[in-house]
DNA sequence: ACAGCATATAGGATCCAAAT
DNA sequence: ATTTGGATCCTATATGCTGT
């Protein structure tokens, strides 16, 4: 072994110190950013820069003494793989375990939050002051063989799937029966591999929270299966159809359109709203949808900024599909901006949870919604029935939820909301089987729709078609809703 | 609510080489 | 002959992100 005081590469020290001044105040770190920077032991057998297992101890017995208690942290939390790869360095101590009263591995906690962060940051592409550095992609990516297997289970399943005789649901069929998906999609590839990419560097680096958010959309896409293709399937106890495997329907919207172009996408506005409006007579909100201007209209009622419209949804969304007021009650909370994003996981006191509760209570829309709620659902639990868009009746053993804290009927409830959804959907599907040739359902999304039209329909006939019949079957049954294209 | 995918974490098992 | 440490698998679980 032979001591080295040598420096680590310019970039690396220069990131470091440009993307966490403030850790040369913490201690634990300031140990091993000295050995780091300025000493490090050769082997001279491996040519491993080895890190000594004295420093190791030391930094242990730093971390007895500021927080009293070990933390586990294995030997990839304290060296990640590209860290290693970066600067050369290479672990080879696990350290120190508690094992029969003797030390060893996995017991100490080297590495502080913001040098974790920066230690993600690529270190050939540092920091400009336009840019916080490109982000690493975590994970590898899939070899050959590995896609080709992935391929080929994918296709063996929609195989299956569609040599089945019995197929409970024709539109799901029909949705993977025309073949010409693959085809037109195929055709663009390359371009729409481009198109993708640079949809995603437009993405944010990290999202308003601080998590990552760009290198997990582009992982995302990379492990979408050669052909964008989608694959669908009919699951679980709902009426709406999921793509299988890794797909385009769980994308950010602006890659998706990208991917898609020049497919058009189109989405029936303020779907659940309207639905939950009629279906549980909510004239409040029946009102609301009928004069236009409702996410606004909610934003300024609830007292939730403008831009802020997203956290709305997500509240209206999980009313739809039954959420406990309790927990409403903190989703409203962060839509405030006055809880933390992990007050789902740390509740806050009974105290606050009621005061948000009382809020939401007390609102004249989203009260109201929530009378509307409890109705329904003390309609389906003492009639034991749920009733489809179409009039069916279905049973509890119908669901596989369990009965345990009323699951099953709040399955039965989102059930009644997705059948609906489904059924204003359903002109769409019907009207591409009928023009087969002229126009293509390219991604189906539960209330929206991306379609494909083959031929330059200059007058836009097959669209105002489509767009009328599903807006008619909207208003024929009371649905303040309609289809509208997504500019 | 449901679907999907990925990561982090911990423990176990196992092989090899070195130390005792 | 036995123990130990390191590396590398595997397996679960828990968690987090996306979309509607």
């Amino acid at each position: 072994m032979l001591y080295q005081p040598t420096l680590v590469t310019k970039d690396f020290y220069d990131i470091v110190k440009k993307t966490i001044p403030e850790a040369l105040a913490e201690p634990r770190f300031a140990c091993f950013l000295d050995y780091l920077l300025f000493s490090r032991f050769l082997d001279e057998d491996t040519n491993y820069r080895v890190c000594p297992e004295h420093l190791l101890a030391d930094m242990e017995d730093l971390s007895h003494k500021l927080d009293g208690k070990s933390r586990n942290y294995n030997r990839a939390t304290i060296f990640p793989k590209e860290f290693e790869e970066a600067t050369g360095l290479h672990l080879l101590s696990q350290g120190y375990r508690f094992k029969d009263g003797r030390a060893s591995a996995y017991e100490i906690e080297i590495i502080p939050e913001p040098l974790k962060n920066a230690l993600q940051l690529e270190l050939l592409h540092p920091p400009t002051d336009k840019s916080q550095g490109v982000y690493l992609e975590r994970g590898k990516p899939l070899s050959l063989s590995e896609r080709q297997d992935k391929k080929r289970t994918f296709i063996e399943r929609k195989e299956n799937y569609m040599s089945r005789t019995d197929v409970p649901r024709p539109d799901v069929f029909y949705l993977n029966a025309s073949s010409r998906t693959s085809t037109f999609l195929n055709r663009q590839h390359n371009a729409r591999q481009k198109a993708a990419e640079s949809a995603i560097e437009a993405l944010p680096i990290y999202d308003a929270d601080g998590k990552a958010k760009r290198g997990y959309v582009s992982q995302m896409l990379s492990y979408l299966p050669d052909t964008f293709e989608p694959f669908y399937e009919a699951k679980g106890d709902t009426h709406r159809i999921y793509t299988n495997g890794t797909s385009l329907q769980n994308l950010p919207s602006t890659v998706r359109k990208a991917i898609l172009a020049p497919s058009k996408n189109y989405d029936l506005k303020a779907a659940q709203l309207a639905i939950m409006a009629k279906h549980w007579e909510v004239s409040e909100l029946q009102a609301l949808l009928e004069n236009g201007e409702v996410w606004n209209t909610l934003c300024l009622s609830l007292g939730v900024p403008i831009g802020e419209k997203g956290k709305i949804k997500r509240l209206v969304y999980s009313t739809a599909f039954g959420m406990s007021p309790d927990n409403l009650a903190i989703l409203y909370g962060q839509a405030l901006g006055q809880l933390n994003s992990d007050a789902t996981k740390n509740r806050p006191d009974e105290k606050a949870r009621a005061h948000y509760l009382n809020l939401l209570e007390s609102n004249k829309y989203l009260g109201a919604l929530l009378q509307g709620r409890k109705r329904a659902a003390k309609r389906i639990s003492s009639t034991k029935t749920a009733r489809d868009a179409d009039g069916k009746e279905h049973k509890p053993r119908d669901f596989s939820k369990s009965m345990v804290g009323g699951g099953k009927y709040r399955s039965m409830l989102a059930f009644e909301m997705q059948s609906r959804e489904k059924w204003l959907m359903q002109p769409v599907i019907d009207f591409a089987q009928e023009n087969e040739g002229k126009m293509l359902i390219t991604l189906w999304l539960h209330d929206g729709v991306y379609i494909h039209f083959f031929k330059d329909d200059r007058s836009g006939k097959l669209e105002k078609e489509m767009i009328r019949r599903v807006n008619a079957r909207a208003e024929e049954a009371g649905y303040a809703t309609s289809l509208v294209l997504d500019a």
